[in-house]
DNA sequence: CTAACACTGTTAATTATTTCACAATTTTCT
DNA sequence: AGAAAATTGTGAAATAATTAACAGTGTTAG
């Protein structure tokens, strides 16, 4: 398979969103314009995406969608599954625990760190919460090979290095500060704000 | 001015972050290849951005950060400031209005909406809670143009619908689901799980 | 049976974004 | 003062992502 480009995977994640969903009201065949319109995209945009995966529809019936879930999963999901931890048993933290709770059942949020007392060793929606000096250990023993931070902002750099130190092989940050990582591990940051004050200033424009 | 990229605009916004905070560090100067370390980006788009939205710094001196952060401030804020809500007060979003208070001070969070009655009449973070039916006549009082959906999966269409109703004129959608809303009003999604699937994707790649 | 239609798959063109390469200029050093 | 170093600003090139255009092919309707 040719290389996939980054914007691919997010939509092919997506896709899979909008397929299960429309499987679950017993479609089962769906076509690219129909895709398209759910993700405010254009059908070519989709056609494009799944060639690039290889996968085929039919001629008028469009694309079978059991098994166009199944590829994507193929190609998305690592076979054996992978082991996810929170980092930072805040609001947003909470939220994206209690929100992934059985979602994919090829990711799974295994275990929370925190360094508040008060929450070490409690449960968080089912994951169970260790000390923040913990993580070493727990990120080895536990196969952890993915941290999704959202601790507060001036201790971000600080736990960054210490996943990596961990062995962590890919960092989802939503704090709002940048964190450097060496190569081998993978990085996506989020900011909030960011999204925020975009659409801020697309607003403004509108009303000007 | 000339156009400036989407990509750009969230540099922008993120610069600022990065410069308010070296100059609470007392920092007043700043080289376009500090700002790219920090940004994980090259010195060139730094400048390039910069140079879109016509600022100009001293050769060997690089850019006076108080006038950048404020000529930032000129583009991407609005003078008289914008108002936003918050629509669903679980977890996330109580950790948006938690993070924002008082943060940026043209985007005042200026009311937050549920339908749950134990919700409503409440503060959170001193934001009131509103009944979701009233969101036209909030919206319209308070002269609300920005919305945060956080709400359950299940009810954002209908949501997002009533938001339009009520002349919002952004969205910023933190939902699974794809909203449409017409022309005049700017959208903006974004999906935690996509970014999960993403980072496991490539993780998945590294290990292989 | 033929024509019109409705889709897919893909090459080519276009547009958006990033990076290269380097001239210009100030500062520092000798 | 002159040479070396550091840094900005930008045209041009390269790369990435999207869209257009259309050939191919079942399907439906007459």
């Amino acid at each position: 398979m040719k290389h996939i480009p980054h914007k691919t995977i997010e939509r092919l994640s997506q896709y899979r969103r909008a397929l299960l969903l429309c499987l679950s009201k017993g479609k089962d065949h769906i076509f690219s314009h129909e895709i398209a319109k759910i993700q405010h995209i254009t059908p070519v945009q989709v056609r494009r995406d799944l060639m690039l995966i290889g996968y085929t529809g039919t001629l008028r019936k469009g694309y079978k969608i059991q098994e166009l879930i199944e590829l994507i999963g193929e190609i998305i999901d690592s076979k054996e599954g992978q082991k996810v931890a929170i980092v930072g048993i805040g609001n947003l933290g909470r939220a994206i625990i209690k929100y992934f709770k059985n979602k994919r059942p090829k990711l799974a949020i295994v275990a929370a760190f925190d360094s508040d007392p008060k929450k070490i060793g409690k449960k968080f929606s089912g994951v169970t919460c260790y000390n923040i000096s913990d993580m070493p250990k727990e990120i080895k023993n536990q196969n952890i090979t993915i941290a999704i931070m959202t601790v507060p902002d001036d201790r971000t750099i600080e736990i960054a290095d210490l996943l990596v130190k961990s062995g962590i092989k890919g960092i989802l940050n939503f704090t709002p500060r940048p964190i450097n990582v060496p190569d081998n591990v993978f990085l996506e940051e989020y900011d909030m704000t960011t999204s925020i004050e975009k659409v801020a200033f697309y607003v403004k424009d509108v009303q000007a």
